[in-house]
DNA sequence: CCCGATAGCCTCACGCCGACGAGAAGGAGT
DNA sequence: ACTCCTTCTCGTCGGCGTGAGGCTATCGGG
């Protein structure tokens, strides 16, 4: 079996919207190098562990075991990475995961200032190539809410349209029209799920409060203003 | 730096439109594990490759130079396979590339009876878990269909509005009208460029010759019938 | 010379969506 | 109590895209 060998790392971008932002939780370096740099949470793969126990282990580890027997939040792949040179250490490839929670009660976890929510707008010059993972998780989060209804990832496990309108509009940071929104969500089969209780105590007309369908795809998606996006890949760039 | 070590091998899922039917590049094992398996082309990443250029290459050492220069086809990353047993030599992390070209004029390349195009429909019994990676690259493939422009990469440099229909019907394993699908690809900006010439010999009244255009997204895209497809990941399974 | 096949253009109906009006149902201020 | 403001919820209208299908153009073949 001929090939160098590689250390194998899973990073996460794990997006949550807080204050009507999208933010993505970053954790300060303590050891070299780039320390006290920004980076994006991770570790190294375990023996006996698939890339996704990673990933759910570090997801565990850094958000705090509160989320973990939820049934809200997602967790996918994203892409792997491993370019040289990428780490200076020597040969890494680092697989990133995507991560979508509901913004957590308690503002940070148990690793005390090291760890932060900060909104992605923000975040440049990270470790690594991280900025770059976040791009590419960013972009997958906001295709992604176009076709599927992932967008209830990122509310709690009780919520109102106006709660999920906020949700796609810090993520694509668009403005959406409140009418057509709560029409096209409530015909979609399957996406939200009435419950008995309706909000009160806030400003204006107390909204109803949903649950998630079993619904996981939009037929026909809300698409969102076609952007200049570049091809990912082709041959003969 | 703890963390095992792995083994960092390309496996290639190279899909092409033969004979209006889907078929992928299958080489035949000559070693062991699984040896006189079927598999996927593929090969360890070496010293300072970058993944995309393993791919590259493996690429042009299965389907010959002659695909090398030219600007038709594609070619992007799938994901990461990284299981616990996957691979009994070892501990092998494989990244899955997607690559979609046009048929080839000739039909195999220089490794002579040991690889060949199947169509997909067929492809059982892989070795590794190349059944899986292989029904991601399909399954990727369908998907992108609908809303890029990525259907005009199985056709040659110049090709008809029913050759491209062809692929869509292959990929998708659908019918579709011909008269409304003339109407969507014309009528996209950006997707087909007409030329001069026509095509004469066949049955018919003979039909407009095209060229690959700059667009590279369809909108709105081209919805196939709403499959079951399960999520593809997440939290508390 | 007619016929079948393919290419290409056109019309019609329906459904989805953007823009927008209007009523319902609460809180806050006077 | 009344008004004003806010937000939620439902309805209306028009445009656009698409499925369905008619019609013509232009080839090869019997």
């Amino acid at each position: 079996m001929r090939g160098n060998l590689f250390a194998v790392a899973v990073d996460l971008v794990v997006l949550t919207v807080r204050r009507d932002q999208l933010c993505v939780l970053l954790v300060k370096r303590g050891e070299r190098p780039y320390e006290s740099h920004w980076s994006l949470p991770g570790g190294f793969v375990q023996a006996d562990e698939d890339l996704g126990d990673t990933a759910a282990r570090e997801l565990a580890a850094q958000t705090g075991a509160a989320t973990q027997g939820a049934v809200q939040g997602h967790l996918e792949q994203l892409a792997g990475y491993a370019a040289p040179g990428r780490d200076p250490r020597g040969r890494v490839l680092s697989v990133g995961y995507l991560a979508l929670l509901p913004d957590l009660p308690d503002p940070e976890g148990p690793a005390s200032g090291s760890a932060a929510f900060l909104p992605v707008e923000d975040v440049y010059g990270l470790a690594f190539d991280h900025d770059r993972i976040l791009a590419d998780g960013v972009e997958r989060a906001r295709a992604k809410l176009e076709y599927t209804t992932l967008a209830a990832a990122f509310c709690p496990a009780e919520f109102t349209v106006s709660d999920l309108r906020r949700v796609y509009e810090a993520v694509w940071r668009t403005e959406i029209d409140p009418r057509n929104f709560q029409r096209k969500v409530t015909s979609t089969p399957g996406f939200l799920i009435p419950t008995a209780t309706r909000v009160t105590g806030g400003r204006g007309r107390p909204p109803q409060l949903f649950r998630r369908g079993e619904a996981t795809t939009l037929h026909p998606p809300m698409l969102r203003e076609p952007t200049r996006e570049p091809a990912n890949g082709a041959l003969a760039h």
